[in-house]
DNA sequence: GTTGGCACTCGAAGTGATAGAGTGCTAATT
DNA sequence: AATTAGCACTCTATCACTTCGAGTGCCAAC
C-alpha cells in the first residue's frame, strides 16, 4: 500500500491541483510544502504513484494532476475535515430560516444558500412521498361541471387540482363522494392507493356508478400527482468561470445535461439506493467517471439527505468540480443538512 | 428617406447577417442578392446608410453588420412575415396540448416548445391575478394549531397554505370564520382585499379579537401569495452554442442575469407596461441597447401576452441574439400564443 | 533509499510573413 | 447625376517558426 511519505505526497498533489487548477510538478511542490526530501525523490514517489492510477500526466512533459482513483483516495482517507466559522454558520442558519412559509421555501433556500457559499451548482430533490399517508383529502365544487380536489399528506404535504365533474352532480353529491373518499383512504400510504382501492372506498354510497367514475379518477390522479419528485437547480452559471470549463463544448454538454431537470433528479435519486445504512454514512460522493450522465466527467456529486416528518427524506447537494475542495464542501453541506432538518422539524411541528 | 435600394441593401445585409453571423460585404452581397449593380454603388449605398447609422463596421476593412437601429429598420417595416408549415403547426398543437391538467402545464409546455423551435430561450410569466377575483376560501384544521387555508380565484387559480392557529380553536370556529370570511370577501379582487377588509368580514362573528387576529393574518397572506408572479425560463444552455457567446466571459454575464429570475420576471413585467393598446400591437421586440439588463446588449426580446379567462393576461416570448431570424421567431411566437389561448380556453371553461 | 545532474519533451507564447476580404477614393462612363 | 472600374490601402486571420520554461526520466554517485 501506500507508505506515510506516497500519501503526503498524494495529498499535497490534490491540494496543489485543487488551489491552482495548474498540473503540478516535483519542484513546485517542494516549494510549497516542507518536505524533508529532494524533488528527485518525488519524482521518483510520483512516478509510482503514477503506476498505481492515483495520479496522470496530462502529457509527457507536464506535471501530474489526480486521477478520479486518486480524488477517491483523497476522499476516503487523506483529506482534513474543516471547521466552519461561527460566522458563516450563523450566515447559513439565517438564510435558510429567511421568511418561510412551507417545507419547500426551507429547501429552496439550503439549495440558494450551498451554492452561493460554494460557486458550484446546488440541487435538492423533494422528499418521495410513497411512504406518507393521506390524511385529508376534500373535495369541493368550484362551479358546475368543476370541483377542487385537495389533497393533505401526513407530512403536510398539500397538493390540489381543479378537475371536471359531470355538470349535474349537485354539492350535496360531491360532498358525499367526498367524505365516503376520505373515509376509505384516510391512513392510508400513497403506494397503497390504487383506481382499485379508491373505487371500493365508495362501494356504499347511494350514487351510482356511472357518475363516480370520472370523478374518481380525477381524485386519483390528483393523489397520484402528489407523488412527483420535484428538482431544483440552482447556481448552473457559475460553473462557467471554472477553468475546467473554458472550452464551450464542454460547458455545453454539462449545461446541456444539466438542463434536463428529470434526468438529473432520476440520477440522484437513483444514487439514494446507495446509502450505506450500516456505518451511517451521510453522504455520498461521486467523482467523475463514476457518474454515469453525460457531460459530467469533470465533475463531482456529494449528495446528502434530509429529513421530513421523520418518516420521509428527500436529497440536497451540490454539483461542482472535480478539483473541489472536499473537506470544505463536506462541512458546508454537513452544516446546511442539519440547519435544514432542524428547520423543517420547527416548521412542521 | 431610404431609397427602394437602400432599402433592399439594409434587408439584404441584415438576412445575410442573420445566417452566416459574419460581417457582409459589398461583393458577397452582390454574389449572393440579384442586385442589377455593381460592388462600387453598393459600397456607396453602404457608406451612406453607415452615416444614417443603420451600420456599422466592427473594423476599418471588414464588411458591415447591422446596428441596433438598423435592427430597428429592418423589423419595423423591411421583413416579410414567414409563414409556418401545416406539420409546423401541428407539431406545436400537440406539444403545447400534451398530458395537461392546469394552466401552468399549458404555460410551461409553450414555453418549452418556443426554445426547442427557436433554439433560444423562452420564458413566460403567469398572469397578474391583481385583476381576478376570490370565489372560495375555505378553512379547515388539519390538526390542532394547524389549519389548511385554501384560496380558489375567479379564473380557476388555486393557492393554499398550511398556518398555524391557536391551540384550542374548535373544528366549529374555524369552519365559522371560514365561511365569514368568505362571504365577506368573495367577488372582492386581490387588489381590493387588505388586513382592513379581512377582518371586517368578520366583525360579526362571536368569536372573541384575541383568537381571530392571528388567524385572519395568515388567510390574509395567504391570498396575498397567490398574487406572486412566477416566471418560468427554459433553454439557457442553448445561447452558449451562437457565436455571439464564444468569447466565455460574455455567456458568463448573460447567464449570470438570466439567473436571477426576478429581475428579468421584473423587466418583462415592466415592459408588459409598453403595450401599444391603440394599434393592437402584439408583440414588444426589444433590441440590443434597447434592453436595460445587464450582459444582454448582443440579445432581443420578443414577448406577447396571453389570455387567462378573459381579463387576466401574462406574458410568453423568448430571449435571443440580436442576430435573429425575427420573421420565422415572430410568426412561431405568434402561432404559440395562438395556440395557448385557444387551450387556455379549453382548459377553464 | 536518496540525491544531483543532464538530456529530452512538449506546450505556451511570441514573431513574421502572407493571403484575402473589404474599404474609400478617383476618374471615366452612361 | 448616378454608376462603374480600378487601384491603393487596411486590417484580420492564419500558418510556420522560434524560443522559453517547467517538467520528466534516468543514471551514476552518495
Amino acid at each position: 500500500m501506500l507508505d506515510a511519505r506516497k500519501k503526503q505526497v498524494l495529498q499535497a498533489i490534490v491540494d496543489d491541483y485543487v488551489s491552482t487548477s495548474e498540473p503540478v510538478g516535483s519542484k513546485s511542490l517542494i516549494e510549497r510544502h516542507n518536505f524533508s526530501v529532494s524533488s528527485a525523490t518525488l519524482r521518483n514517489d510520483m512516478a509510482e504513484l503514477e503506476k498505481m492510477g492515483l495520479i496522470e500526466k496530462p502529457h509527457t512533459s507536464a506535471g501530474r494532476i489526480p486521477s478520479d482513483k486518486g480524488y477517491r483516495e483523497y476522499v476516503n482517507s487523506l483529506m482534513r475535515m474543516d471547521v466552519l466559522t461561527e460566522q458563516d454558520k450563523s450566515d447559513i442558519q439565517a438564510r435558510i430560516s429567511d421568511s418561510v412559509s412551507q417545507v419547500t421555501d426551507l429547501i429552496r433556500n439550503a439549495a440558494d444558500t450551498l451554492s452561493d457559499m460554494t460557486g458550484y451548482v446546488s440541487l435538492a430533490l423533494t422528499p418521495k412521498l410513497a411512504k406518507s399517508y393521506l390524511t385529508q383529502l376534500k373535495m369541493m365544487m368550484i362551479e358546475p361541471g368543476k370541483a377542487l380536489v385537495v389533497v393533505v399528506l401526513s407530512v403536510g404535504v398539500v397538493k390540489d387540482k381543479i378537475v371536471r365533474i359531470p355538470n349535474f352532480l349537485t354539492n350535496e353529491q360531491i360532498y358525499q363522494i367526498s367524505n365516503a373518499v376520505e373515509r376509505g383512504l384516510c391512513g392510508k400510504s400513497l403506494d397503497e392507493i390504487t383506481l382499485i382501492t379508491v373505487a371500493s372506498s365508495v362501494k356504499d354510497t347511494p350514487i351510482p356508478d356511472s357518475l363516480l367514475n370520472q370523478i374518481l379518477y380525477e381524485a386519483y390522479v390528483t393523489i397520484k400527482q402528489a407523488d412527483k419528485l420535484d428538482v431544483y437547480l440552482e447556481g448552473e452559471h457559475k460553473l462557467l468561470s471554472l477553468p475546467e470549463f473554458k472550452e464551450l463544448s464542454r460547458a455545453q454538454d454539462l449545461l446541456g445535461t444539466l438542463a434536463d431537470d428529470g434526468m438529473v433528479a432520476g440520477y440522484v435519486s437513483e444514487l439514494g439506493n446507495s446509502y450505506d445504512e450500516t456505518k451511517d454514512d451521510k453522504y455520498l460522493i461521486r467523482i467523475g467517471q463514476e457518474i454515469t450522465l453525460e457531460g459530467l466527467e469533470e465533475c463531482s456529486f456529494i449528495t446528502t439527505t434530509y429529513n421530513v416528518g421523520g418518516v420521509l427524506s428527500g436529497n440536497i447537494g451540490i454539483i461542482g468540480p472535480k478539483r473541489m475542495e472536499y473537506s470544505k464542501v463536506i462541512s458546508q453541506i454537513d452544516f446546511v443538512r442539519m440547519t435544514l432538518n432542524d428547520e423543517i422539524k420547527k416548521l412542521t411541528e
